[in-house]
DNA sequence: ATAATAAATGAATTGCTATTCATATGAAAA
DNA sequence: TTTTCATATGAATAGCAATTCATTTATTAT
């Protein structure tokens, strides 16, 4: 897969930073301070983050003014936490050891 | 992430073998040796990779003598899947470079 | 024009995931 | 009960992706 788009689109829910910004964009449009604060973590690291994001379309990005504003394509995204939430729901009832660990 | 079921999830759908497996069973259940034939990759990568499927649920398996019958959850997969070819067709209709690459 | 704010970028490095290779396990056939 | 076939497993390494840090670009206010 390495070099398709498939790869690239999984990767932005399989990262932490990456999941962690989708879920704070769920409820309203942010800039990158914001999101940065939001999410507790460093501006360029968040920058990069949304970088991989837009390229695959998960995120939209409006200029306003010095600031960004980043925003969730929830059509794809939601979609796609739905299906893992009630994936777990159904396939680990128990949150089992194996599931967190490797 | 890192440690959790989201990120374990989601890194079977982001790995090449991984992939491929799951649609070398879209069509029907197969023994380990089956699927190494069929997507062309040595037998030891392909357990290691089907055991993180099965990990997740992604997989069930089932014995028969001395092979091991790998079948796919359709019902996350294919609806996984699904979104997935959505998402390009609306959102990547020229499959721009970008998205190919990094 | 300059300073200040907001965000992006590049390069180096860290850290993790995936693969490889050798070996072990387990079931069935001879 | 030994061999063969089918698969799993462990440990070392290779190969990437993610982060970090310093710097740059862009916009607005003064």
């Amino acid at each position: 897969m390495k070099n398709t788009s498939y790869h690239n689109f999984f990767m932005n829910f399989a990262n932490k930073t990456k999941l962690d910004i989708i879920l704070a964009l769920k409820e309203k449009p942010l800039s990158v301070n914001e999101i940065s604060e939001k999410i507790n973590e460093e501006q360029s690291k968040v920058s990069h983050n949304l970088k991989a994001l837009k390229t695959c379309h998960i995120l939209d990005m409006e200029r306003k003014g010095k600031k960004r504003i980043y925003s969730l394509n929830k059509e794809t995204a939601l979609a796609i936490l739905n299906i893992v939430e009630k994936h777990v729901k159904k396939n680990c009832p128990f949150r089992c050891e194996k599931c967190k660990k490797k």
